[in-house]
DNA sequence: AGCACGCCGACT
DNA sequence: GTCGGCGTGCTC
């Protein structure tokens, strides 16, 4: 007998065994996907992660009902992924499979409750929940478990739909169907027996009395001439005619309708175009990632902004590609641009795939499909990209490695994909290649050990210029009253300057929103979230006061909750604030403003980015989207409106994030001519990071920063693993945090850092704590303290009083 | 993630 | 008293 032992789509801490049923034997293998039953009826869809043979003896297997692919949906490398990031990561392998599969691949069964009509329609013996229901069912026929509690209006239906069971006034089955669709399309084809223009000849007497349908095929004829292939719906849009003339041509038997099933992701033909030529520069770089790739497993290519990074990707992708294995490209999905996809199809055309968020599950089902058989050589995509099922990676490359989205935080699994990457290549024999202007101190401190090879590109493409900074002190400009609303007398003049010349602007302002909070001038009270202990941002274009921890929001207030007085003010500024008052200031441009508001629905991004290469924007503000992946050629003027408040963030990162941001804000301004300002107001000026950055000094601010990392312990010289604890009783967590802490201490030591409640200490209704815990960089110890962490965390959960607390671990947290 | 079971507060 | 909410445990 065979057993498989199955992932299942939950968060289950261990994989289920399922009895292999003997005519499945031959056909089933690791990565098929199946149909299993858990619990007592509920059905889902899970991936075969092993098959073996040892019976187990503590309980008694279910079969598994069904094999629901033909071949397996992932191979034997991403069964070994997932569970690499499950145990890294401290997560489950049901996480992990949450991320990565398609949601069209992943099922489960939903309870449907049909109506008994052998029951008849006698009511009598029925309470008032069980009439109701049957009353409904009996109108409706089938409901599900959702509707019944709606009709019910209560959560526990369960009780009442066991009881109409039981009087077999209605049955109940589960349902497991196939989400994924097919996209089917009509073509239209002309009977063969009309071949030729002689044997359409006599048709168009047939036809004489119906002028419309004889319209009809001439548009057809044409289209069929010009395209070689006609599609229903091209074919009425075009001629103007109904589906009822077609309908009539169809039943002449002149025409037939063709369904046939077609690829959502169509593939282009797979042409390379390489006709571009590298500078100098380029050439050597791409000289040195190669001798370095050929040595390395990874490598790091530090290039200033504007180095033309992109084309020495494209060289290596091209390589790849020749030795017939797949590249994946990754980068932020925010740089994931229409700019940067229209740059890469021009080199390669229908051979890379896309994927982003903002596809829908059928396609995501076709490209994972894709990636898979390999049709897809490239693929192009954020983060969740690199969970696709690739067949034979050759190449990663991994561009704005720095950044801080390449870590996931929420749900699990909280990988990094910088770092997953590696360990994802490594089961490929692939490469790896990551760039950046100012890479990761991680990744450099890696490259400088050795660990990883480092090529430089210190010139920016063509000769250009970095752009001049300008650091101007907001105390002094205060105190001679040069400051209005947020702007200094430089930045505006320089602003006006930039307009002037027909040039445009871009400026950086970290946070969104009108003001992060409003304050009662009389009393002092600031509103804040019902459910989380922080301040409420103002946002006027939605009139509304927002949450940016649960995402609730409130109706303006006009009146001091504390004090009764109607003396709110909104205090501080985000992006909406600085729009407006651009605009106050500078009536006649034309202002946008990208922040996670501004391009909720789907395309804005994208249009936006079209608007400003058109230069149909003048001044653009937004958040930490305006530093990503924008090339625009007619910027001469970047603006930081507050460096202040990217410097005073309570992060060991803060420096080297205020850093990275700064630079690369900076690298959108001149990139064609190299006569691009930047303006950084700031009340500090003596900072030393932003003496770094108006040299363009990335190794001096290294230096810097990476003796402090040493000193105090962090990140490369340890890893850190965050603890999160939560309870929806501030008493409870923080118990339970104090015990975990006392039975880590021991073991750690100074090691471990807190617990601590957060800045905001309550989420959700939820209360938090956080513990800190520093591993040296050895892989055995890292291991040791990781399962004695999920122990003791097993052993917290046992105490009755802490069974609710929820414990979250973060390995390798970012902020 | 469901779903069953059991304990406890609040309405008839 | 019972109804219904919610916390807790279990699913191969
Ligand atoms: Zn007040
Ligand atoms: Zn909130």
């Amino acid at each position: 007998m065979k057993y498989a032992d199955v992932i299942l789509p939950l968060a289950l801490p261990r994989n289920y065994t399922y009895a292999v049923p003997p005519e499945m034997e031959a056909t089933i293998q690791p990565g098929s996907r199946v149909a299993v039953q858990l619990g007592k009826q509920k059905k889902y869809a899970g991936i075969v992660k092993s098959i073996h043979e040892q019976a187990p003896s503590a309980y008694k297997t279910k079969p598994i009902m069904d094999l629901l692919d033909k071949e397996p949906v992932v191979y034997p490398t991403q069964l070994a992924f997932w569970e690499w990031i499950a145990q890294y990561y401290m997560c489950n392998e049901g996480d992990v499979l949450n991320a990565a599969l398609p949601a069209h691949l992943k099922l489960s069964s939903e309870t449907i409750l049909l109506y008994n009509d052998a029951f008849g329609d006698d009511f009598s013996s029925l309470d008032d929940y069980e009439y109701l229901l049957a009353e409904a069912l009996l109108l409706r026929k089938e409901l599900r478990i959702g509707e019944v509690q709606l009709i019910l209006d209560r959560s526990d239906v369960y009780s009442v739909i066991k009881q109409l069971i039981e009087k077999k006034v209605c049955l109940v089955y589960e349902e497991l169907k196939e989400v994924y669709k097919e996209k089917k399309e009509n073509y239209i084809l002309l009977n063969p027996a009309y071949e030729g223009d002689e044997a359409l000849a006599p048709l168009f007497d047939e036809l004489s009395r119906a002028p419309k349908q004889m319209e009809l095929l001439l548009a057809y004829l044409h289209l069929l001439k010009t395209q070689g292939e006609v599609l229903q719906t091209e074919l009425l849009k075009k001629s103007g005619a109904s589906a009822a003339q077609l309908k009539g041509l169809v039943e002449k038997q002149i025409l037939r309708v063709d369904k046939r099933t077609v690829d959502r992701i169509p593939m282009g033909k797979v042409e390379t175009n390489m006709n571009f030529d590298l500078s100098p520069a380029q050439e050597k770089a791409l000289a040195e990632v190669k001798a370095s790739i050929a040595q390395k497993q990874v490598t790091l290519l530090h290039g200033v902004t504007s180095s033309g990074k992109t084309q020495i990707y494209v060289k290596l992708m091209e390589e790849a590609l020749q030795s017939g294995k797949q590249v994946l490209y990754l980068l932020p999905e925010i740089a994931l641009t229409a700019q940067i996809i229209r740059r890469l199809q021009k080199h390669f055309g229908g051979q890379i795939g896309i994927y982003h968020s903002r596809f829908s599950n059928n396609e995501r089902v076709e490209i994972w499909n894709k990636v898979k058989n390999g049709e897809i050589r490239i693929v192009l995509g954020a983060r969740s990209s690199l969970l696709l099922p690739f067949r034979d990676l050759g190449l990663i490359i991994l561009d704005e490695e720095h950044d801080a989205s390449f870590k996931q935080q929420e749900p699990a699994p909280r990988y990094h994909a910088r770092d997953a990457a590696i360990y994802y290549a490594s089961l490929f024999g692939a490469k790896v290649l990551m760039g950046s202007a100012t890479p990761a101190l991680e990744s450099y401190y890696n490259a400088k050990q050795g660990k990883y090879g480092l090529v430089e590109l210190q010139e920016r493409f063509g000769g250009i210029a970095m752009p001049e900074i300008e650091i101007v002190d907001l105390k002094k400009e205060l105190a001679l009253k040069e400051v209005i609303h947020n702007f200094t007398s430089v930045l505006r003049q320089q602003i006006q300057r930039s307009l002037d010349m027909k040039k445009q602007v871009i400026l950086f302002q970290n946070r969104r929103g009108y003001a992060p909070f409003l304050l009662c001038t009389t009393c002092g009270w600031i509103p804040n979230c019902k459910q989380c202990d922080v301040s409420l941002t103002y946002h006027k274009h939605q009139d509304k006061l927002s949450c940016h921890y649960c995402g609730t929001r409130y109706p303006y207030i006009y009146t001091c909750a504390a004090c009764g007085s109607q003396t709110l003010l909104p205090k501080n500024f985000g992006t909406e604030k600085i729009e407006e008052d651009l605009q106050e200031m500078f009536p006649t441009a034309r202002i946008a403003r990208m922040d996670m508001d501004a391009i909720r629905n789907k395309d804005s991004h994208n249009k936006m980015i079209q608007l400003l290469e058109q230069q149909e924007i003048d001044i653009l503000v937004g958040t930490q989207m305006v530093v990503k992946g924008l090339d625009f050629a007619n910027v001469n003027l970047v603006g930081i409106i507050s460096a202040d408040s990217l410097l005073s963030y309570p992060d060991f990162r803060v420096n080297e994030r205020a850093f990275q941001l700064m630079e690369q804000v900076s690298g959108r301004s001149g990139r064609r001519d190299g006569q691009g300002k930047v303006v950084i107001q700031a009340s500090n000026t003596r900072h030393p990071i932003l003496h770094f950055v108006t040299e363009h000094n990335y190794k001096a601010m290294y230096e810097n920063e990476i003796t402090e990392r040493e000193q105090f312990g962090y990140p490369p010289f340890f890893r850190l693993v965050k603890v999160t604890l939560k309870h929806k009783k501030q008493q409870t967590v923080e118990q339970a945090a104090m015990i975990l802490a006392n039975w880590l201490r021991p073991h750690l030591g100074a090691q471990l850092v807190g617990p601590a409640a957060p800045l905001v200490g309550k989420v959700r209704d939820f209360y938090l704590q956080e513990m800190l815990i520093k591993l040296p960089r050895d892989s055995k110890r890292i291991t040791q303290v990781k399962n004695l962490m999920k122990e003791l965390f097993s052993q917290l959960l046992i105490e009755k009083q802490f069974r609710s607390v929820i414990i979250v671990p973060d390995v390798d947290c970012v902020q």
